[in-house]
Order: structure tokens, then sequence, then C-alpha cells
RNA sequence: GACCCCAUCGUCUAGCCAGGUCAGGACGUCACCCUUUCAAGGUGAAGACACGGGUUCGAAUCCCGUUGGGGUCACCA
């Protein structure tokens, strides 16, 4: 048997990162199996669907390259499908007609929550002549469900659950417009698309009752499932999109590279021992729906940032360039001329190791892009006083003399200036860093002198040595 | 309210199913080392079995209860 899994959001909103889990783990699932993973868009809601919603959450899956395979299923063109299905179960009589007004059905509610039942239709039509029916009154479809004994599902999360059948109750299948209702929906359309996995987040556990009652009076096979934990924010509360939750797209522009936002994802809730760093290709090696956590795991910020810094340490300057590079013409409002490019590109390794996003390195990198002169931010330019400038000074006759300018001979010189005058190496090298970068902070400093070249190196510590007023 | 699920360091978790470990790792925090700044790296520290009963020679592991948290209760998906 061929392994199949489906991700099924609506198009409401973007993907968020409780989404993308549960796109991550169906993925891993089928691609350890050599199975398949397939997409279904679940726009029956006309009203709330949107076609941005669709496109953003195809655009998350992209970037985090989880591939489904085939072309995605589009629920709300299945219509006809699923109301053939709950005329078939109408026939067999598994199925019928219910007249209730939506007052009545207000009132049976009320009546059941009173009550304490889990029932909240009381099957008023279920063998009530339809010849009784009101004048005009449009009915809806209802599934005739077993009356008592129980409902079993071995959840390969959640175990063997158990619900009493008295707690559920005559689910409507077809509104009374025709339209099939999202229980219908998702049953015809798994079973169709052969799903033999079915994993979600447990807020659909107790629907997996209802669906399993639609199989079986069908007389399908009822597919496995795997119920996993819901994703909570810091605080433990629900982590819901009116609740803080992002969408994926938000973790990409704040500069997270994919693989750390899918190594934190999958590290969620699911484990293989005390493996924490590990690419998907390794994931869908281990992948097991048994190591997934029963309990709900908090969102935490820094341990996406610290996966983040790592996967960035990790990547080639190649790539690496190519996803900085607009994010640092962003900033400059313009293209990068062949200089900057380069030494951005021969800046990159000494700036990496420091970035823990991508757009923490933007920022990091720009110093090498600016053209002078440059403008210190505040606490270089205190680096900057007399005593500072004299050190500067004493750095640009050294430097002047250097040949054959690189990072290694620019630190000899510098490092043989220094204990000449009985300086240590950090009095001269903090006002050089403040002159060259603008900033207190940066790569190494003899890094930077390499990468910048002789003349632009000398020029901006001339530019604080000699101001030109403009 | 009814039904269902969950419970190990601040956080993610290993260990639980097949009782015997100084309850392990990672992130974060703190200290020290390295050091031209900041990171990275290295070393070390603090830090948890929610509570109460059982069963057992022995319980984080099995059972019951309590408490706490979560989810679901539509002609939404």
């Amino acid at each position: 048997m061929t392994v199949v899994t489906r991700f099924a959001p609506s198009p409401t909103g973007f993907l968020h990162i409780g989404g993308a889990r549960t796109a991550l783990f169906n993925w891993l699932f089928a691609r350890r199996h050599g199975g398949r993973f397939l997409l279904r868009i679940e726009d029956t809601d006309r009203a709330r669907s949107t076609d941005a919603a669709r496109q953003a959450i195809l655009d998350g899956l992209d970037w985090l390259g989880l591939e489904w395979d085939g072309a995605p299923v589009y629920q709300s063109a299945r219509a006809e499908r699923h109301a053939e299905v709950a005329l078939a179960l109408l026939d067999a009589g598994n199925a019928y007609r219910c007249y209730c007004s939506p007052e009545e059905l207000a009132a049976m509610r009320e009546a059941a929550r009173k009550w304490g039942s889990g029932r909240l239709y009381d099957g008023t039509w279920r063998d009530r002549d339809p010849a009784d029916a009101p004048e005009g009154a449009a009915p809806v479809l209802r599934l005739r469900a077993p009356l008592d004994g129980e409902s079993v599902i071995d959840d390969a999360v959640q175990g063997r659950v158990t619900v009493h059948n008295d707690q559920l109750d005559d689910m409507v299948l077809l509104r009374a417009d025709g339209t099939p209702t999202y229980m219908l929906s998702v049953v015809v359309d798994d079973h169709d698309m052969d799903v033999t996995h079915i994993v979600r987040g447990d807020d659909h556990l107790t629907n997996a009752f209802r669906q399993s009652l639609i199989y079986r009076a069908m007389g399908w096979a009822v597919p496995a499932f795997a119920h996993i934990p819901l994703i909570h924010g810091p605080d433990g509360a629900k982590l819901s999109k009116r609740h803080g939750a992002l969408g994926v797209e938000a973790y990409r522009d704040m500069g997270f590279p994919a693989e750390a936002v899918c190594n934190y994802l999958a590290r969620l809730g699911w484990s293989h021992g005390d493996d924490e760093i590990f690419s998907m290709a390794q994931a869908a090696a281990w992948f097991d729906l048994a190591n997934i956590g029963k309990s709900p795991a908090r969102f935490d910020i820094a341990r996406l940032t610290s996966l983040s810094a790592h996967y960035i340490r990790a990547m080639t300057d190649d790539r690496l360039a190519g996803m900085v590079e607009p994010l640092i013409a962003g900033r400059l409002a313009s293209r990068l001329t062949d200089t900057q490019r380069t030494r951005l590109n021969a800046g990159l390794p000494g700036l990496k190791e420091r970035a823990k996003s991508l757009v923490d390195l933007a920022d990091s990198a720009l110093f090498y892009c600016r053209s002078r002169p440059l403008e210190p931010d505040a606490k270089a330019a205190k680096l900057l006083d007399g005593a500072g400038k004299a050190k500067l000074a004493l750095a640009r006759e050294t430097l002047a003399e250097v040949e054959g300018w690189t990072a290694e001979s620019t630190e000899a010189a510098i490092r043989a200036t220094a204990d000449a005058a009985g300086e240590k190496l950090g009095k001269i090298a903090q006002p050089l860093r403040a002159a060259l970068t603008g900033r207190t902070v940066s790569p190494g400093i003899f890094e930077v002198l390499g990468v910048l070249g002789k003349s632009e190196s000398l020029g901006r510590i001339d530019d604080i040595l000699e101001p030109t007023v403009v």
C-alpha cells in the first residue's frame, strides 16, 4: 500500500506556523515511506476564501521546500461528487431529510446544553414521515448515526480514543441549498484521493469520530489518523491567527532561512533521540508518527533564532550572497555596484559568523557597501575623540607604508606599531574599527582592512582625521 | 456546562509502552577561558519528574484520584 498524505488548508488567511508544521509532518511522513503528499485547498466557504490567501499558502509551502505531488485539488470544484455521495447515503437509508427550522435547532441546542447532553440534534426527523414536512421548507440531509455503542479511533499519536455514540448526533451532510458540509467533503475527498494517513491538528480529533461514521456508512476503509498537538504561544495560550500567530512569510521577512524554520518546526513536537540539528532529508529518513509527543509545545523564538544563526554560518558564501544582496540593495536604495558586490562577497565569511538572521547580516554588512564619508554612530563617534584620533593617526602612518596589502600584512604592521608604542592592540584597533566601519562592532579589524583595500581604508581614516567640510 | 486529550529543568525534549539511570541533551541564563570589538568556540554552574494515594523489594515509568492546561461541541472549515 502506498502511503498518501495530504495537507488541506482553507484559504482564509496566510499559512501560519501551525499549519506549516502540519504540512511538514505530512510531507515528512510521505517521504519517509516513499509515498505521495497531496495538497487540497478547502475553499468551500466562498465568503471567507480569497485568492490572495490561496497564493500565500502556496508560496509559503514553496518557500519551505514542501513540494506536493500532482496538482492541488480544489474542494469547491467537487461539490457535485459530494452531493452524489450524500444521495447514495440517502438511498441506502443511512441518511434522511430534516426539515427543522433554525429556531427549532437553536432550542434543541439550548436544551441539550442544559441537560448536559452531547447530542445537540434530537433526531426529530430521523423516523418521521416526510409527508409531515412543513409547506415550502427546504430540508437538509442528515446522517443516520448510531444511537448507542461507542466509536473507537486508534490514533497514531493520541492512542486509542473512545467516545460514546450518544455524543455524536446526526450531522448535516447537505445544506438546505444542496451544498455539502465540511464533514462530508473531507471524507469524500480523502477517500477519492486515496489518502491513507490523515495527519492534522488535534483540534480535529472530535471530527474524526463523526467522519469515521460517514466512512462506515459508505462502507469505505477508514484511513489512519494522527492528531498532532497544537502549537501554543509563549504564554501557553493557543497560537491562533487571532492570537499572535504569524504567517511563515513573516519569519522569512525576519530573515530566518527556510531550513532553520523547517528544522525548528520538525523538532517542535517530534523528536529523534537527542538530535537537534538535521536536514529535512535526514528527518525524512527518520520520521515516525510514534515519536510525536502528545502534549502541546510552545513557540520559542529564541530557539528558532539559534537555529537560524547556525544555518547562516553553515551556508556557502555564494548562496548567502544571493540572499542578502537584495536586502542590502533595499537599504541602499540602489543596486550594488561591482565594487560593493566584491567587498560584500569578500566580507561574508567574517560577517556570517556573527549574524542571527539574514536581516541582521544585511545590517552588519552595510558598512562594506556604504560610500565615503561614513557617519559613525554614537558609540563609534565616542571612540574617535582626541585620544582616539591620535591612535588613528598612528595607525594611518603605519598602514600607509604597508606593501602587499592583506589582512595578514596589515595585522603584522599594526601589531608591530602597537608593541613599539607600548600600547595594547585594542587601543588602536577600536578607533580603527570606528573609522573603518562607523561602528564599535564588526568582524576582525584586519579582515575588514583586507576587504576594503588600501585606498578605501586610508580614505576612510582620512575622512575622520581631516574631515572635508562640504 | 458536556465530551475528549495532555502534564519531566524558564522553553523544546530523551527516558515511560517491556519499573532499578548521579533523570540525559539542546535553546536560554550565569561564570570563566580564548580575544582587537561582537559573535563563534571551549569549560563549568544553576535548573525538572504538578500534587496525593496505591501496586511493588524498588515508580518519572503501572493504576486511581486531585489540581492545572488544552481541544471540540454550526446548515464554518
